[in-house]
DNA sequence: AGCACGCCGACT
DNA sequence: GTCGGCGTGCTC
C-alpha cells in the first residue's frame, strides 16, 4: 500500500493544502488525476496528484482511499512542480495553478474537430535563404536545443529584421528531435500573418491554437490534439504556456514586452517567469524576442542572465524612417490651434499627393477624455466606478471605461447650471473627424477597441488598408501592433504625450515602445518613410530616444532611474489590493493587512511599503478599495513571501467581514 | 467553497 | 411529532 498526497478541486483557501489518501492503483504518478471520496458526505471529488510516499509525514485520523484514476486526464509530473512554484510567487492556491494545465469542461458533444484556418492555404511553403544575422543567431540557440541545455536567448532585432523565420528554424529544430514547440503572440486577433506563415511552413495538421476566446469544447480538441501527441506546436496567446506537451524543446514569446503576457486574473502569473520555468524542467531554451526589449529583459541580458542576439538589418535593407518631433506648444504659438500640426498637414498632403498610405496613432480611445463644465469644473463620473466618463460622439453618452456604464450628456451642468458642458481632449474618433474634414477627398478608416468589437473586424479593417482602399487608418495601440504593410509613407503620433503622463513608473517605457512600434510600420519595402511625433514635451528622454531610435541610450537613463527608486528589474513591486463595500472597512482592513505585514517582517521594513491608500481605480462595481504596494528587493523575497502567506490567511478567516484581498506581483498598470 | 450536522420555530 | 430555516465547523 501507498499513500498519495493531492491537491483536492475546492476552489476554496480552507482546503488549500495537500491531503493525504492511501492507495493500491500501481503505477499512479504525480500529476494523474484522482477520484477521491471527501469531507463528510464521501462526495467524489476530482484531485490531482502531487506525490507518492510510502509513510504519511503525520499522522492522519480517518484515512480514505483513492477511488480511481482518470484515464483521460494526466498531467506530467513537471506540472506538478510548475503549479507549486506558481502558488508560491503568485500567491495563488494549488488548484488555481493546475486548473491553468487542464482543459475548463469536459469533452464536447459534437465529435468533429472543425479544423481551423480552413482559408489558408495547406501547401507547404519551401523556407527562403536565411540572412547572415539570421544563420549566426540560429548557430547560437540551435545547439542548446541538440544538446538538451536550458538557455534563455533574447532576440534583439529592428522591425523587419526576420525573426518570425529564426523562430519558424527554432521550431523546425525542435520537430527534428521529436520535441514540442510553443509559440507565444501577444494577441491572437493581431497574429494571423504569423499563424499564416507558420501554417504555411508547417501545414495545420501539426499545428494547434490555444487562446481564451475557444469555446470549451475546441478548447478541449485542441488540448487533447495536443496530450495525444498528434501536433507538435502550438501558437497562442499567453495560456497557450500550459499545453501539456510531455517533452518541450523550445517556447518563444514573441512580441516579449508587451504587457498581455501578464495575467490580471488569478492565478497572475507573468508568461515569461512561467516559460522560463518550465524551460528549466524541460531543459529546452526559451526565445524571447522584440525590436524594444523591456527594461527587465534587457537588463537580465546585461548581466548575463539571458544571452543577447542582434538583428540589425531590416529585410531587404529597407532604410529606418526619417523621424521628426514637432514641438506642440510652438505650434499654438504660432496660432495653430489644430490638432495637426502644419509639418504634419503638410506631410500628409505630400503622401496622399504620392499616393502613399498614412497611419495616424493616437493613445486612447473614444471622442475625448471627460466631460466637464467650463464655469465650475464639475466633471461627469461613473457613479459606481469613480472614475471620468468619456465622450463617445456617435452615441453622444459617457461612457465608463471600466465597467461600461453609459449616461446621457446633460445640457445644462448638474452643479452650477451652466450650459457650458462640454468635452476636453482628443481621441481616435475626433481625430477621424478632424482628418476627414483636413483631407476630403482621402478615404479614412479606424481601428480601435471601438471599431473592433465585433468578430472579424480587425482583419476587415486590416484588409482593407493591406489592399489600399484605405488612404489613412486612424488607431490606438492595436496599429502599432499588428500591421506589416508596404505603402505607409507616413506615420503621425497625434500626442505622445498621453501615454507619457499615465501615473506608472513605466511610462516612459511604454511611450518609447510604442513611439518605436509605430515607427517601425512606416517605410517598409523600399521607399523611406517620414515618421512625426508631436508632443508638448519634445525634450523628454523618452521622446528623444525614440525619434533617434536609439535603444541604448533609453535603457541606460532608464535603468540608472529604475535603480535609484528601487524600482523593477532591481526589486518586485508587490501590490496588496482590500476592497470591501463600507469605505472605512476597506481603509482600516488595509491598515490592518500592513501592520500584520510589518509585524512579521519587522518595521524597520517600513520603508518598503507604500499606503495604504485608494487604489487609483478607487471604487469598482461599488467596491472600495485601498492599495498597499511592497517593494521587495531579491534578498526579502521569502521572508516578505512568507509573511504575506500569512496575512493572507488571516485576513481571509475574519469572515464575519465582508472583503475582498488580493495580491498581485508586477501587476500591468495599478488599475 | 460545499455540505452535513444541529438546534430552534412553525405547521400537518 | 416532523419539516426545514440557516448558523457552524470541518474536510486526509
Amino acid at each position: 500500500m501507498k499513500y498519495v498526497n493531492v491537491i483536492i478541486d475546492n476552489s476554496s483557501d480552507h482546503t488549500d493544502f495537500l491531503y493525504t489518501y492511501g492507495t493500491e492503483i500501481p503505477g499512479l504518478m504525480p500529476g494523474d488525476k484522482v477520484i477521491v471520496p471527501f469531507a463528510r458526505g464521501n462526495k467524489l471529488r476530482d484531485a490531482y496528484v502531487h506525490s507518492i510516499i510510502d509513510t504519511p509525514e503525520k499522522k492522519i485520523k480517518r484515512l480514505k482511499y483513492v477511488v480511481e484514476k482518470d484515464p483521460e486526464i494526466s498531467l506530467s509530473p513537471y506540472t506538478i512542480d510548475v503549479c507549486c512554484w506558481m502558488r508560491e510567487r503568485y500567491f495563488c492556491r494549488y488548484i488555481d495553478a493546475i486548473k491553468c494545465f487542464t482543459p475548463s469542461g469536459t469533452a464536447p458533444k459534437r465529435r468533429k474537430t472543425k479544423p481551423l484556418f480552413q482559408d489558408i492555404s495547406q501547401e507547404k511553403k519551401v523556407p527562403p535563404v536565411l540572412t547572415g544575422e539570421q544563420t549566426m543567431a540560429l548557430e547560437r540557440i540551435l545547439p542548446s536545443i541538440e544538446r538538451n541545455s536550458h538557455r534563455v536567448f533574447l532576440i534583439h532585432g529592428v522591425t523587419s529584421s526576420g525573426k518570425t523565420e529564426v523562430y519558424m528554424r527554432v521550431v523546425e529544430e525542435c520537430i527534428s528531435r521529436n520535441k514540442a514547440a510553443i509559440m507565444l503572440v501577444p494577441e491572437i486577433s493581431l497574429t494571423t500573418q504569423t499563424i499564416r506563415r507558420f501554417i504555411g511552413r508547417f501545414g495545420a495538421d501539426s499545428i494547434a491554437v490555444l487562446h481564451s476566446k475557444l469555446s470549451a469544447g475546441e478548447r478541449y480538441d485542441q488540448w487533447m490534439r495536443i496530450k495525444k501527441g498528434q501536433v507538435k506546436i502550438v501558437i497562442g496567446a499567453r495560456s497557450a504556456i500550459f499545453a501539456p506537451f510531455e517533452k518541450i524543446g523550445a517556447i518563444i514569446l514573441d512580441e516579449e514586452h508587451e504587457t498581455t503576457y501578464k495575467s490580471d486574473m488569478t492565478p497572475k502569473y507573468d508568461t515569461m517567469e512561467v516559460a522560463i520555468q518550465l524551460g528549466r524542467l524541460h531543459n529546452g531554451v526559451v526565445v524571447l524576442g522584440s525590436a524594444t526589449p523591456s527594461l527587465s529583459t534587457t537588463y537580465r541580458a546585461e548581466i548575463g542572465e539571458y544571452e543577447r542576439i542582434r538583428l540589425t538589418k531590416r529585410y531587404n535593407e529597407a532604410p529606418l524612417p526619417r523621424v521628426e518631433i514637432v514641438d506642440m506648444r510652438e505650434e499654438l504659438k504660432q496660432g495653430n490651434k489644430s490638432i495637426f500640426s502644419l509639418e504634419l498637414f503638410r506631410k500628409i498632403n505630400q503622401c496622399l499627393e504620392q499616393n502613399q498610405q498614412i497611419i495616424l496613432f493616437l493613445n486612447r480611445r473614444g471622442y475625448s477624455s471627460f466631460l466637464s463644465c467650463r464655469s465650475c469644473g464639475y466633471v461627469m463620473r461613473c457613479k459606481d466606478c469613480n472614475i471620468s466618463l468619456t465622450y463617445h460622439k456617435a452615441e453622444n453618452k459617457g461612457i465608463c471605461h471600466y465597467c461600461g456604464h453609459r449616461e446621457d450628456v446633460p445640457t445644462i451642468c448638474p452643479d452650477c447650471g451652466s450650459k457650458y458642458i462640454k468635452h476636453f481632449g482628443t481621441g481616435t474618433e475626433k481625430v477621424e473627424e478632424m482628418a476627414a474634414e483636413a483631407f476630403p477627398q482621402a478615404v479614412i478608416d479606424r481601428l480601435d477597441m471601438d471599431t473592433t468589437k465585433r468578430k472579424g473586424s480587425i482583419d476587415r479593417i486590416l484588409s482593407r488598408f493591406a489592399k489600399g482602399k484605405t488612404d489613412i487608418l486612424i488607431g490606438t495601440q492595436l496599429v502599432a501592433k499588428g500591421l506589416d504593410f508596404a505603402n505607409v509613407g507616413l506615420v503621425g503620433i497625434v500626442s505622445a504625450d498621453i501615454s507619457l503622463n499615465i501615473p506608472d513608473y513605466r511610462s516612459p517605457e511604454r511611450t518609447f515602445q510604442l513611439i518605436t512600434q509605430a515607427s517601425g510600420r512606416a517605410g517598409r519595402g523600399d521607399l523611406q518613410g517620414n515618421v512625426i511625433i508631436q508632443t508638448y514635451g519634445p525634450e523628454h528622454y523618452a521622446i528623444q530616444a525614440a525619434a533617434n531610435q536609439d535603444y541604448p541610450f533609453f535603457y541606460e537613463t532608464e535603468i540608472h532611474m529604475r535603480k535609484q527608486i528601487g524600482y523593477p528589474p532591481y526589486s518586485d513591486l508587490i501590490q496588496l489590493v482590500l476592497s470591501a463595500t463600507n469605505e472605512e472597512e476597506a481603509r482600516s482592513g488595509a491598515e490592518k493587512v500592513k501592520d500584520a505585514f510589518l509585524r512579521r517582517v519587522g518595521r524597520n521594513h517600513g520603508v518598503n511599503v507604500l499606503g495604504p491608500r485608494p487604489a487609483p481605480m478607487s471604487k469598482i462595481n461599488n467596491l472600495y478599495r485601498f492599495q498597499i504596494l511592497v517593494k521587495c528587493l531579491p534578498e526579502h523575497w521569502e521572508t516578505y513571501q512568507q509573511a504575506l502567506f500569512a496575512v493572507k490567511k488571516k485576513v481571509l478567516a475574519e469572515k464575519e467581514k465582508e472583503w475582498f484581498f488580493s495580491i498581485d506581483v508586477n501587476p500591468y498598470g495599478f488599475l
